[in-house]
RNA sequence: GCCGAUGUAGCUCAGCUGGCUAGAGCAGCUGAUUUGUAAUCAGCAGGUCGUGGGUUCGAGUCCCUCCAUCGGCUCCA
């Protein structure tokens, strides 16, 4: 008899060799049906492996997230039967379950596959998934395994096998089908009834852009039909939130091919509203002890050689602008440290003047991969909300909390409660790919990692992430579809001060070397907007809105009366327009509900005698009748609420 | 940069297997209407069908080049 210990605490006696799906059955025929997927002392098992000792047993079911993932790891398994029933000589590699879904990497050599041949595979899924048949694993020696991939001339495979170790392999099967597997299926295909093949892509195998491409089919399956269609709707409710199709739709940015790809174009109201959030941050630094500098947004070549960015990126980057001096160079600024390392040597310091905090919106030109472009989140010509902080190394500690509770405030004021805080650190397998000695990045490490604690950071630790300078704590944000973008940032570096040669005269009346934090809390204001929009819907907090107010007149009778309302609000600072054309007043409401204005103010015949307005609050409908004034301080109570002020 | 897809009026889209002067709705303009909480009516104007080349008696439609966009990969100072 074997002890098995459940989540709720309660310890059962069973056979040995009973299955998780034994145990289930003990519970409940229920649970029995619902359970698709178990753990046993931390390890994924089958439902169906024999329990041969004491232990403590989790049960799985769709709810879960190990439930779905085994559920969609399964689904990559039928997905590959399906193509090498169709395909045959497809050669298969890797196939794992993603986030929501899975996908399936494989070499189809010559054949092309595209989006249009999905269907079929589809069909071939759900009819291999009717078959109801067994997932089974089963142990095999490395020299079988080998043989086995050989055979079919598998290269991928046949390397996935030689890094593992003899006597840790395993396959499984189900059907007609094997395919090398550590575990974690569902106990048979019937359980699938819903399969999506979202899209098909091109992907490096081992993600290595120099090794051979491989086709990447995308899919999602689920356990009921009903549960396909809710999510491919809310993938249709994702596509309204996009970010381009809302910038467009309230005009806010645009794109020139003329211009070129990745520049955007601020429209007025995009123009305005990128102000404001400036403005926003620009009060909170000054709070923080921040002064705002000017750099130009070229500077020499060699001023790049210097930073070290120049041996990095200067042959993937816009190339030097010539003059007619013949060796003379300049670079579009791909980032404001340079010129801001500069500003910091236009004077000495002494340990007294630190920290130095010196801030810019600066805009910055990088020559991003035509592929990589995305909207606003991905440009080549964009702003940073940068600053640059120089302090003692004894301060580092104290600054860098600064600087996340400053971050904290940003994205709390704008409502970016669900952000991952990530500390990006090195890839300590290549080396190559970091400038500066180990000593200071792991000292430069350690000081983010001891910070985010500190600061009771809810954080992950990302290796190979950091820039090539020194290592981040970065704060990323999933946009509509759920892919995760970097916002805010914040940087540890010891190497530029070391570049530029900063110093500072200490209290021993030696030089020292400064410490240097890069931040941008917004990370850019392109990419800031873009989430803020995809996460908004375009209903932003009342202190952003392009237009607070729309003052919508009954008639023309009513455009005098309207005019003053506006003067009035204009008095309280509150952003309003007045729509007096001669349409009706269902059609004007329309179009402000459309436009997403937050407030609608109605004025016709009884407001003016009353000194009224009628107010309609976009999404709610009519909200009643109140003078001006109350209007007012409605507006600047709302305003009150969603912006408090920074405190240091 | 790589893989796959897409590109018709300012916007959203129709245009079947190649066949008369390329259509619609919204937006725009003109006029009428003077309106009470999500679209008043009528008329007008608007497109070298992304670009360049090719096949054909004939190309928005088929083929190739390039450009841009979308979904991924790689990259992201």
């Amino acid at each position: 008899m074997i002890a098995i210990t459940l989540p709720d605490g309660s310890v059962k006696e069973f056979e040995a060799g009973a299955s998780p799906m034994d145990v289930a059955m003990s519970i409940s025929e229920g649970l029995a049906r619902n359970v698709i997927s178990a753990s046993y002392n931390g390890n994924t098992v089958e439902t169906s492996t024999p329990l041969t000792e004491d232990g403590s047993l989790v049960l799985y079911t769709w709810r879960d997230e190990d439930g779905k993932k085994a559920f969609w790891h399964s689904s990559a398994h039928i997905l590959a039967q399906a193509l090498e029933e169709m395909y045959p000589g497809v050669k298969l590699t890797i196939g794992p379950a993603i986030e929501r879904g899975f996908y399936y990497d494989v070499d189809f050599g010559d054949t092309t596959v595209s989006e249009k041949d999905l269907p079929a595979i589809e069909n071939k899924m759900l009819e291999i998934a009717r078959g109801k048949h067994t997932f089974s694993i089963r142990s095999s020696s490395k020299a079988d395994a080998l043989d086995f991939y050989q055979k079919q001339g598998n290269e991928y495979k046949v390397e996935l096998i030689e890094a593992l170790e003899d006597g840790t392999i395993t396959f499984c099967d189900h059907d007609t089908f094997t395919d090398l597997c550590r575990g974690g299926h569902i106990p048979n295909t019937g359980i699938v009834k819903a399969v999506k093949l979202m899209s098909i892509a091109g992907a490096y195998w081992r993600g290595d852009e120099n090794k051979p491409q491989l086709t990447r089919i995308y899919g999602i399956t689920f356990p009921k039909q009903k549960e396909l269609k809710e999510y491919l709707q809310l993938l249709e409710e994702a596509k309204k939130r996009d970010h381009r199709k809302l910038g467009k739709e309230l005009e806010l940015f645009t794109f020139s091919q003329k211009v070129g790809q990745g520049l955007p174009l601020w429209l007025p109201k995009g123009a305005a509203l990128r102000d404001r959030l400036e403005s926003f941050l620009k009060k909170a630094q000054k709070k923080a002890g921040y002064e705002m500098v000017v750099t130009p947004h070229i500077g020499q070549k060699e001023l790049y050689v210097t930073s070290g960015h120049y041996a990095k990126y200067g042959e993937d980057s816009f190339q030097p602008i010539k003059t007619p001096n013949a060796d003379e160079e300049f670079m579009l600024k791909p980032m404001n440290c340079p010129h801001h390392c500069e500003i910091y040597n236009s004077k000495p310091w002494s340990y007294k003047d630190l920290p130095k905090r010196f801030a810019e919106f600066g805009t910055v030109y990088r020559y991003e991969q035509s592929g990589e472009l995305h909207g606003l989140t991905r440009v080549r010509g964009f702003t940073q909300d940068d600053a640059h902080i120089f302090c003692t190394p004894d301060q580092l500690d104290s600054e860098f909390k600064k600087v996340i509770d400053l971050v904290l405030y940003v994205f709390g004021s704008l409502g970016f409660e669900n952000f991952t805080a990530q500390v990006s650190i090195r890839d300590m397998e290549k080396p190559e790919k970091y400038i500066g000695d180990v000593e200071n990045w792991e000292k430069a490490e350690q000081a983010i990692i001891n910070a985010a604690e500190a600061k009771g950071l809810d954080y992950v630790i990302e290796s190979g992430e950091a820039a090539f300078y020194g290592p981040k704590l970065d704060f990323m944000v999933k946009d509509a579809l759920g892919r995760s973008w970097q916002l805010g940032t914040i940087q540890v570096d010891y190497n530029l001060p070391e570049r530029f040669e900063l110093q500072y005269k200490g209290s021993d009346n030696e030089m020292h070397r400064p410490v240097m934090i890069h931040r941008a809390p917004f990370g850019s204001m392109e990419r800031f907007i873009a989430i803020l929009l995809e996460h908004t819907g375009g209903n932003f907090p009342l202190w952003l809105m392009p237009e607070q107010a729309s003052i919508l007149s009954l008639s023309e009778k009513y455009e005098k009366y309207g005019e003053k309302v506006l003067t009035l609000l204009e008095n309280d600072e509150i952003r309003a327009l007045v729509d007096h054309r001669s349409e009706t007043i269902g059609k004007k409401i329309r179009e402000a509900e459309m436009n997403k204005i937050p407030y609608m103010l109605i004025v016709g015949e009884q407001e003016e005698k009353d000194g009224t307005v009628s107010v309609r609050k976009h999404g709610e409908g009519d909200i009643g009748t109140m003078t001006v004034e109350a209007f007012a301080k409605l507006v600047q109570e709302e305003v009150k609420q969603t912006i408090k002020e920074f405190k240091v």
